[in-house]
DNA sequence: AGAGACTCATAAATTCAGTTTATGGGGTCA
DNA sequence: TGACCCCATAAACTGAATTTATGAGTCTCT
């Protein structure tokens, strides 16, 4: 039996949280726009579907149980998931007449640029925004043509012809399955180690392999990779399974270090850090909706 | 209109996600037990919801697009925070008759068991886990009166009559509203400005108002406090809305720091960390089921 | 070249869950 | 005590997602 019998829709987890807002199932319903009775059935039968009680009725309203409350926190964690998607979604949809249009790389589209939008639509909400993912070079080039009027790349050096301004730090990081004997090392890795090791890696090309490539080239350069991948999910997927060690983006794996289905391996000495930046053709700094979206997120 | 009108529900997300495993409509029904014209039609409507064209259908098989593999990357966060949710919740509702029964301080039981939990499912598709959250005051008396088997605490020392191992570490940030004037600082914060800054803050009690207090103790104690609040989630949105600046775990901030919705502030020459530890009543390791979870999570 | 196995799309009937409208019971405050 | 808030229940309705049944296209193997 597949998750969604045994997790509630997203409808009902939106209600809970109202709930636990307002402290009123009427007063809910109403946030969400229903009607009182459906907001109780639907809360009844979420708590039998949990198999707990959720919320405590009272004829002046209704609170959160202690249980409700733990439930009430992975519920917002799923709605909060569900907004970035959300935000994504609306971004990718709007492609035609939108106003604002943002070419980004694929790691900053992934993990950023959700919430970044979400943001923006707090503010601007009647900002229409288009997003496209590429490597650098397709980002330059959407900016060069006037196909894009914002990016975001996340490459070592700045495209030609576009000026750019730093907006948040990445770091790369090595990671092994919890069973991998790297988990268990006390010393940081040598450069020349990681370097000798093969690894589940990225294809060539990607921005995280380039800035390894950089950082190793001093130490006889990567070694031949245990595994080339097509995406960050399946160099994941690889490395949870103990295939080998790989090297991520830290924001790639942040879910994975804290369930600790991986375990960050330290490394001595080699500056795997990489600054993410906007960028736009060169010339004055962009105005209107991009520069909102700019002044969210500045490094 | 809400969200849960724009964004599809979990199942269409599963179906998506089986579909990019399986590259095939048809056995990715299969794989969420349904048919293939369901998902044939279901797949369909998530397109026209998104107005993006997810995967690309040929006479031998389906294959993501450009902008499919995008939302299937948030798709997946979505459904990972519901599979969070399900390992909660499922601990929740077991806690009856349950052979392995969990005590846990809050903020292990938000953002690291349920992934723990997952792990041990995984390995352990029959272990029937419930979940208790409470202080490490509550988590001891439960683990010495027999009524929890394992127990995670965040305190700063490890509670009478227990023994211990760490599992995790977590540090405290001081996080503030990228609008508020520390964001913009250069500067590391000192420890004396810190604590004479009236900040927002969970309740008297909790266990980052403890290591604060102790951190902060030979700097002449914490100021009072701006606001204080009964959860992490309403610090966190204090913050976010600029009332001032807040100290939180960092695994309650995460989403929030990628996102920018909240900076962090670095501070120098404090000791804002603390260890998260696994209890059991003084003796022997714990055996059977806590000896499964206790071995997937060690620090 | 034709048979078989695979792919996905379409059509019509069915089933089921969630909703609204309407009502009732219980508590609180002037 | 009457007005107003809270929530629960019942019954009818609505609509969406599913299944079964079928068709059409492509590839492979003989």
């Amino acid at each position: 039996m597949s998750l969604s019998h045994r997790v509630p829709d997203l409808g009902a987890l939106e209600l809970l949280l109202a709930v636990a807002r307002h402290g009123s199932l009427g007063r809910a319903a109403r946030d969400v726009g229903i009607t009182q009775p459906a907001a109780s059935s639907r809360i009844r039968s979420m708590e039998r579907q949990l198999g707990v009680a959720l919320v405590d009725r009272s004829p002046r309203g209704s609170r959160l149980t202690a249980a409700g409350a733990l439930v009430t926190d992975w519920a917002r964690r799923v709605v909060e998931a569900a907004e970035a998607f959300d935000a994504g979604a609306q971004a990718l949809r709007d492609r035609r007449d939108s106003r604002l249009r943002v070419a980004a790389s694929m790691t900053i589209a992934e993990y950023l640029l959700p919430g970044w939008l979400i943001a923006l639509r707090a503010e601007r909400p009647d900002t229409a925004v288009s997003l496209r993912a590429g490597n650098s070079t397709a980002v330059a080039a959407g900016l060069l043509a006037g196909e894009a009027d914002l990016g975001y790349v996340e490459g070592l050096a700045v495209p030609e012809g576009l000026d750019a301004v730093v907006v948040a730090h990445d770091r790369l990081v090595v990671v092994a399955a919890p069973s991998h004997r790297w988990a268990r090392r006390r010393a940081p890795l040598t450069p020349a180690e990681l370097a000798a090791t093969p690894l589940v890696l990225r294809e060539y090309g990607s921005g995280t392999r380039q800035v390894l490539d950089a950082a190793l080239a001093e130490y006889g350069g990567l070694a031949d990779p245990l595994l080339e991948l097509a995406s960050t999910t399946a160099v994941k997927a690889a490395a949870v399974t103990g295939a080998g060690p790989a090297v991520l983006s830290e924001l790639a794996v942040t879910e994975e270090l804290a369930s600790r289905r991986l375990v960050e391996v330290p490394v001595e000495g080699v500056h795997l850090h990489r600054a993410l930046r906007a960028v736009w053709p060169t010339g004055p700094l962009p105005t209107g909706p991009a520069r909102d979206l700019l002044s969210l997120a500045r490094g």
